[in-house]
DNA sequence: GAGGCTTATTTTTAGGCGCGAACTAACCTC
DNA sequence: GAGGTTAGTTCGCGCCTAAAAATAAGCCTC
């Protein structure tokens, strides 16, 4: 249903956008094929492009002969033109990246934190962006936006505010803090589980699907749906809890309070909780990561049964996930998911053929993530990167 | 993000259908608050209501005076512009009504059918739009389009294809047969609980929600999801099949094959199920609807305990929705779903409650459905109604 | 009941936009 | 270097919305 009216700048803004979007995702292309991939004609986007090239969107990429004419011209977003930052904000530390708009990677920085309190992790973010600027010699005018990734939900109003129950963040105004602590450009605040579907979805196993799912099991468990290309919010930014939707009524008891959630079945931190339920000792104190790698390579018959018990509530989470959506991909992502995955995928899809209708189980596909662990991080970064590509970078408003 | 490339052309539909919606969803209004509700200039506003009046599709409808000014003139969608036609194949006949463009129902055609059996159903449907049409004595001509609800999914290709289980359709190309059978109109065919959900947020308690979830519990159980207006549908409109998600892992066998379904727990079918289950013998041989009434106000402690145990599993069912959505709405519909909320919404609610995150459960309301049984047909009359709003009934293409 | 006032709608004018056609540019082959 | 081929640009047309000006249609006052 179409939601307000449109002007004629409406138009160019559109047309830019669509003639950007192009470039970005598909690499250099010509004026010529931009023209028959959108559907412009070939003096539109003849114009707009030019538009573009003035104002430093764009440069030209070379050329490319064709058969006897005049060679192609290719386009490409200008790399130059800006850069982007990501934050990933974890339950251990925050990392800061920055990028430029073809999204390379310039530098990295690091920081550990023993706890997760509001205030320092404001500062640290403000630190960590003057450090990425600096080792990569950027200027900071030169930056577009940054983008947050955090543990919990984000409400989005006129400032964001951060419902992180993990780390024990109660409605924290973090756009409002950040702010305060000196982060000038534009931020873009979003669920860290988002921000990694997106990652997915621009550069990972998504690449070129509309309808997909970016399952995420780590130490819990979340997902992101994608529709027609945008996550799936809700109301108020609250949707994709997964990990707390009831799969075994009146079963184990979650950290949410809830009985039978499915977070207590198939995230990582559950797994090793019933292992060591199971064996009815504590297992050696290793970090989690490490933890689960012993589990899933242990030959031991509990250790076994445990972890086919989680594929078996993973399988029937991800089929209502099939049910619900109706999907054309689900990845399979997060650290404990992808460790899961890379040694049990045939029985995870078994399992889920299991528990979904057969007709929308055919039609979709279960993959395993292809984005590394800094996901987060690479997903927030492309937050501005979209609101770039929406509005054309159109400059009047 | 941005689909497509826009034209000058694509302004006019937009802004023609941004009028003719407002027009027909908050009733007469005059160009002057056409003009501040949408945005659009006064100029363009009475251009194009203008076009619209010549076109036929407005009428005028009185005028208010204002203060000491020149008196507002209400403008409204001519009723008698054309007409639409909602048929609902239910598992136990066919249901044909018919439509002016005001959506007032102008005539009713029922025909029961032991056997829903394709080629017969699309006898009946021919047979009923002829009848609904000479019954108001509406020309065949002023027919927008013909909209059906149908059991099972909907494969939109090309042409419309049903797989429904329950009523034993394995690919019918139904709209093909419709056509050959002779109904000459557009066809819109659509999986009923969608029609259903689209006619309570068209006209029932989802009316001004952007985020809602219908959840529709008769025999079996569905939902539709809306997100900004539109049914979500899912890479191949199969998407909504909640009374299949898993949600007691391990549990009782479903119809579907799959255990622990919802729909092996919350709908009508289940309970008169498990409730002679429970009784170690048949209850009368009842329609299903009386059987459920007799059920939902028989005080034996087993028919509380069955109750009882059925509110559980749907408010956790329900949370799921919740927790997965973040929606604004959660209507509870269907005829066992309206007749378990009659007398069980508080305890639902309080289900709902116990499983679902406190965050976004905080931010929904739960309300029983608004439209009466022939809310399927409603909802598939409307499907040509929402194509002529979003194309704004443009002439030209 | 004439003139002034207020508000709604229409007409006029100006500035944008995409498209098709005509035109120019840049290469190749012979 | 002439002719052919393909890529990209320019120009005029028709369409669009917005802003400003004009007109319409009531009310109020004196």
């Amino acid at each position: 249903m179409v939601r307000t009216r449109a002007t004629v700048r409406d138009l160019r803004r559109q047309n830019r956008s669509v003639l950007l979007t192009a470039l970005f995702l598909d690499g250099p292309l010509s004026r010529q094929q931009l023209s028959s991939t959108t559907g412009l004609s070939a003096a539109t986007a003849s114009t707009i492009t030019g538009e573009l090239l003035d104002e430093g969107l764009l440069v030209e990429a070379g050329s490319v002969e064709s058969d006897g004419g005049r060679p192609r011209v290719l386009l490409r977003v200008n790399p130059a033109f800006g850069h982007v930052i990501g934050v990933d904000v974890g339950e251990t530390g925050i990392k800061v990246e920055l990028f430029d708009l073809a999204m390379t990677r310039l530098s990295t920085v690091d920081h550990p934190l023993a706890v997760v309190e509001p205030v320092a992790v404001c500062e640290l973010i403000a630190a960590g962006v003057g450090e990425v600027l600096s080792a990569a010699g950027v200027a900071a005018s030169s930056v577009l936006g940054v983008g947050v990734g955090v543990p919990g939900t984000v409400e989005q109003g006129t400032s964001a505010v951060v419902h992180a129950q993990t780390i024990g963040w109660d409605a924290v105004p973090l756009e409002k803090m950040l702010r305060a602590a000196g982060v000038e450009p534009p931020l873009y605040v979003e669920n860290g589980a988002k921000t990694q579907g997106q990652a997915e979805m621009w550069f990972g196993a998504g690449r070129g699907t509309r309808h997909a799912v970016i399952a995420l099991v780590g130490s819990g468990v979340g997902v992101a749906v994608v529709t027609g290309g945008v996550v799936h919010r809700g109301a108020t930014s609250n949707a994709g809890e997964w990990g707390h939707t009831t799969i075994a009524y009146g079963g184990r008891r979650c950290r949410c309070g809830a009985r039978g959630c499915l977070e207590a079945y198939a995230g990582a931190e559950a797994m090793l909780g019933r292992y060591r339920e199971a064996l009815r000792r504590d297992v050696p104190r290793l970090d989690e990561q490490s933890a689960l790698e012993d589990l899933l390579s242990s030959r031991s018959a509990v250790a076994r049964r445990v972890v086919d018990e989680s594929v078996g509530y993973l399988g029937a989470g991800i089929a209502n996930l099939v049910n619900l959506f109706n999907p054309e991909l689900i990845v399979l992502g997060g650290w404990a998911g992808l460790a899961l995955g890379a040694r049990k995928l045939d029985e995870i899809v078994a399992a889920t053929a299991d528990h979904a209708l057969r007709h929308p189980f055919g039609q979709v596909r279960l993959e395993l993530g292809r984005t590394g662990p800094d996901a987060v991080a690479v997903g927030a970064a492309t937050l501005p990167v979209a609101v770039l590509l929406e509005t054309g970078a159109h400059h009047r408003d």
